[in-house]
DNA sequence: TGCATTAACTCAACTGTGTTGATTTATCAA
DNA sequence: TTGATAAATCAACACAGTTGAGTTAATGCA
């Protein structure tokens, strides 16, 4: 679940696959660059930022856009990212169905997919992850030699931990590593993560942390979940369940309870459930939002408070540039917690000299983590690392 | 504050520096290792680490060790760290004095000093550092030319934010930066963090976490602190503030307050006063707590209760391989926490297959973060990275 | 208009570092 | 004693980045 590739020794090859993705890095940050300002930025000669220039073009990773004038000297010619250059796979295994996506290299999403989930063993899962991936690798319209990976979502958290109940937890993942299982099945570099991490991901390289390397992103899913970004790259803990913030004592009405049990999509589903109203389908949030039904109402301002909790604890534990708020919960209604939680003054985050907000508004709607698990591994081709 | 060498792009003679730390670090682990088993673990050539082992022993930072046999073929020629190899300077500015202390390659103290701060200024404190470092370098029995670097220990936060009322909020430090400031006036690597951070690091060089990647540090100071370590490097956060967790609002009698107004050095100050006992000298708090003093059982028994939540915070949102807690109190009264804690079964550390236990006691006493400012800079010379 | 200046880029020789495969050395085991 | 085993060395080689000279194509000034 955590994606460490193992620290190795470099030699030529691992330095050039670094190198490749330290310019990579450049061009998708600028969007457009000449050669000689990559070679100033990354600490390479401008000849050796030629030579990998040469590759990528020849790799079909990147197009040149022409040439800048308007200064003196000869006119740079530019680089940009080529989306068609390559693709990711997001597969999403929920307890009811599983979802593909596919993003191409500049993060966009190309198609999704879903199918239902008829059995929960591990045949199942993985036919049906198996059959949907073919699908969306047909359709995706760029030939599936240029698929640098999977991302797999599936909810935590990971291994046995005092925390019961959840999808993984099923009997299914307790003798099988996934990612061992998953790399075997789709053949491929896999990568396995938990929707608020895979989430987190997504933002960074198409959403609202693009430029962002260590930032904080509450997910409302089922429960409550946070992904940690540092310097680009998830912070995972030791076995792949950091984030867990939903499992968190906070002071409630009766004392202490789970952060959880005040702020995800399940606690509104209770909490409308005992005015006696029934979430039937993914639209009825937003339907009862716009109308101001009072019992959402109600349920959104009690939400509110150790919603502000949450956020301080985020600030002050983790410091981050900005924490974006997203997941299965309409727009609107995060929009509504933008703008009614209350950001406290004694945080490390409260400075005068922001060049982000405090607080931002990430992807949302049932496909976040799906188009995210395909972002693990995009964020993971741009990012620098000497591996094995 | 924060550590995050630039990544930039690799090069003959930057890979040669990588691979320099990625064998010096597999010799610290082992202790003791042959080159073989070197290169099989670390993706390596024999002849590339031969060729490296080669170097180290001309700088002086490893020793030969004999052969070791009992199995067939060659008897591998074993080494291991030289702690006259080289050796790193912590350095804490507290309000009222500056520490200073020197570690060796393995992280073992060599010596300590103090010096009283007279005044606050910039200069009054520069001369101070100054003059102590000079003084250490001179009685540490190491040339000089083998000093690996400074690490600066300073309370945070940095930089304007709400919390105010920090040491490195006086004026001094508004416009200048430290770690620039410090590198100028001492000469060598310089790497800056707060007390936390820097406790941290020192139970990895040298403490309870030897060989773990992944913790956090409860940190007792005058507040509350928290390091937090992933792979081997430390979380600060975008600003280098992350770990604030004394600010962090729990329950309380009183409704809801800071965590460190029950949980730290000062608070434990203030219960006593409100019961006309002052904290004279560093002494007192482990002879109260040997004679069973009532005040100090009081408050200890109020503490546990929010230090409970601050580890299941802790443990939740980062899932470390363990938690420690360490600081500016006396073994006793840490040991004490240990055992009264009350560790949460809701919890991603709540698992049955735990290879360390969820709590330890890291180093404790005046000088543990003056020594982890050093330990910031072993660390570093361990930490396999291209940079610049 | 012409020429100096500027900056990107290319070429070719060179350098540093790791890899490879054959060979040597030292120990264990039969 | 001899064969198996594994560490270590040697020497030729490959890869990738660097260096410095030279080329190209703009700008800006006379």
């Amino acid at each position: 679940m955590t994606i460490p590739d193992k620290i190795v020794g470099a030699n030529a090859e691992r330095s050039r696959s670094h190198n490749r993705k330290v310019v990579l890095d450049r061009i998708r940050a600028s969007g457009e660059v000449g050669r000689a300002e990559i070679a100033r930025t990354s600490g390479l000669s401008t000849q050796a930022v030629s030579n990998i220039i040469a590759d990528l073009l020849d790799d079909g990773l990147i197009n040149e856009l022409g040439r800048r004038s308007g200064v003196r000297g000869l006119p740079a010619v530019q680089y940009g990212l080529n989306p068609k250059g390559g693709f990711a796979l997001g597969v999403e295994i929920r307890p009811d169905a599983v979802f593909a996506a596919a993003i191409d290299l500049c993060g966009t999403p190309i198609l999704s997919r879903r199918q239902i989930l008829f059995a929960k063993n591990l045949r199942a899962v993985s036919d049906t992850v198996l059959a949907l991936s073919h699908e969306v690798k047909r359709d995706v319209g760029v030939p599936s030699s240029k698929l640098l990976g999977t991302g797999i979502v599936m909810p935590g958290p990971f291994e046995a931990t005092g925390l019961g109940g959840s999808a993984s937890e099923l009997p299914i993942w307790h003798d099988v590593d996934p990612q061992a299982w998953f790399e075997d099945l789709l053949g491929g570099p896999v990568v396995v993560a938990n929707d608020a991490n895979a989430a987190a991901v997504s933002e960074r390289v198409s959403g609202a942390a693009k430029g962002l390397s260590t930032y904080a992103y509450l997910y409302f899913g089922t429960g409550l979940g946070l992904g940690i970004v540092q310097d680009g790259r998830l912070v995972t803990g030791a076995f792949g369940n950091a984030g867990e913030i939903g499992h968190i004592p906070v002071p409630s009405a009766s004392g202490v309870a789970p952060l959880e049990s005040m702020v995800s999509r399940l606690s509104v589903q209770n909490y409308l459930a005992t005015a006696g109203i029934e979430v039937r389908n993914s639209n009825y949030l937003s339907q009862a939002y716009s109308a101001g039904q009072p019992a959402l109402m109600d349920w959104l301002s009690a939400a509110s408070g150790p919603l502000s909790t949450a956020i301080a604890i985020v600030e002050n534990m983790l410091d981050p540039e900005t924490v974006i708020l997203g997941g299965a919960l309409p727009d609107a209604i995060i929009d509504h917690f933008l703008t009614s939680v209350t950001l406290p003054d004694r945080s490390v985050s409260y400075r005068s000299d922001r060049a982000v907000p405090r607080l931002m508004r990430g992807g949302s709607g049932r496909m976040t983590a799906t188009l995210g698990g395909a972002a693990l591994i995009i964020n993971r081709t741009f990012m620098p690392q000497i591996a094995a």
